[in-house]
RNA sequence: GGUGCCAUAGCUCAGUUGGUAGAGCACAGGACUGAAAAUCCUGGUGUCCCUGGUUCAACUCCAGGUGGCACCA
């Protein structure tokens, strides 16, 4: 069992795009994206999809798969990346997945409770209740649902909160009695490889990258998605502060000035959640050669 | 040149009837098993412009200086 996932991570704006391409060239493979917001067909110039060439130069694979009209999450991106690499590894013994977003890459690399799907009637029904009611009403039905589970959930994020009780409802059973916690075993090998800069430097990257963006035509494809503001998908740093822009509450200039706030924010989300890993082998987006040693090596 | 006002955190500003100071944003740290680029929590980071004076004690009061703004010449 040679067979390795080689996934490259880091927060936004450190040239993990670059970086997997040059490296699956180099060791002849292709590429999975684990950007929960890059497979969204229709968001491209804010969340840095990969263009033409790039894509045209190694095949990647969850780029632009989704409509901002469709549901995803994890667990669906842990089933079907596990059920890609089951292909790829009888051609390939290293395959490249490349993203950013955490949660996605750990459904992939440690598993994910199963759930069931929840029901979109009972959903807008929380939402309703929490609209109307307030988060205290949220509370009270948890506790009664999920004691368990209302012990250790932060009860001040309603996310939370909503989520427990939709599957509690849902199933009639408590969403904790779904968790393990357990780590799901792998038929194959992972190396993490993160990209990391100075906080300074990625900042200006930020900054100077936010602006590409938008004499990249982003205020107009944010105006083409602006009459579908509220779909989840769109509730994205790049869209959300241009939508204000439109509805007339800021101006141009400090919805580009909010965009490389939260893009920051969002990095530092980030940096904040893979830093608990300890398995992932830290290095400078120039350190090339590094991590193909580290690929040889392992 | 004269008169008046102002000078406090990275920024915008509050405040202390004299006991070394606090808001918003920025920034920093953290949580996070299903919409995660989401959602949520925590933290004040300071030569209170400078130099003297009064005082047990000055960021606060007084004088002078420096800088900024406004008005008058």
């Amino acid at each position: 069992m040679n067979n390795t996932l080689i996934t490259i991570l880091g927060p936004t704006a450190t040239g993990k795009t670059d970086f997997a391409i040059r490296l699956a060239q180099k060791i002849n493979t292709e590429i999975i994206s684990s950007d929960s917001r890059q497979m969204y067909r229709e968001m491209k110039i804010g969340t840095a999809t990969p263009g033409k060439i790039e894509l045209n130069t190694v095949p990647h694979h969850f780029i632009g798969n989704l409509s901002i009209h469709d549901y995803y999450n994890a667990s669906m991106f842990e089933e079907e990346v596990l059920s890609l690499l089951g292909e790829f590894f009888t051609k390939f013994s290293q395959v490249i997945m490349v993203g950013g977003s955490g949660m996605y890459i750990d459904a992939v690399c440690e598993g994910i409770d199963e759930l069931p799907v929840v029901d979109p009637q009972i959903r807008m029904k929380l939402q309703e209740q929490y609209k109307k009611e307030g988060i205290e009403s949220l509370r009270i039905q948890l506790k009664l649902l999920d004691p368990e589970y209302y012990k250790t959930v932060d009860l001040k994020n309603p996310n939370r909160i909503l989520k427990g009780l939709e599957i509690s409802i849902m199933t009639g059973k408590p969403y904790s009695s779904f968790l393990t916690k357990k780590k799901k075993h792998r038929e194959f090998r992972i190396l993490k490889i993160g990209l990391a800069l100075p906080r300074e430097i990625l900042y200006q990257k930020i900054d100077r990258r936010v602006d590409l963006m938008v004499e990249s035509g982003l205020i107009e494809e944010a105006r083409k998605l602006y009459p579908l503001r509220s779909l989840n998908a769109l509730n994205t740093v790049g869209y959300k502060e241009l939508f204000s822009y439109f509805d007339g509450d800021i101006n141009r200039a400090k919805a580009i000035e909010l965009i490389k706030r939260n893009t920051r924010h969002f990095a530092k989300r980030q940096i904040t959640w893979f830093k608990r890993d300890p398995k992932i082998n830290w290095i400078h987006p120039d350190e090339f050669e590094k991590a193909v040693k580290i690929c040889q090596d392992s």
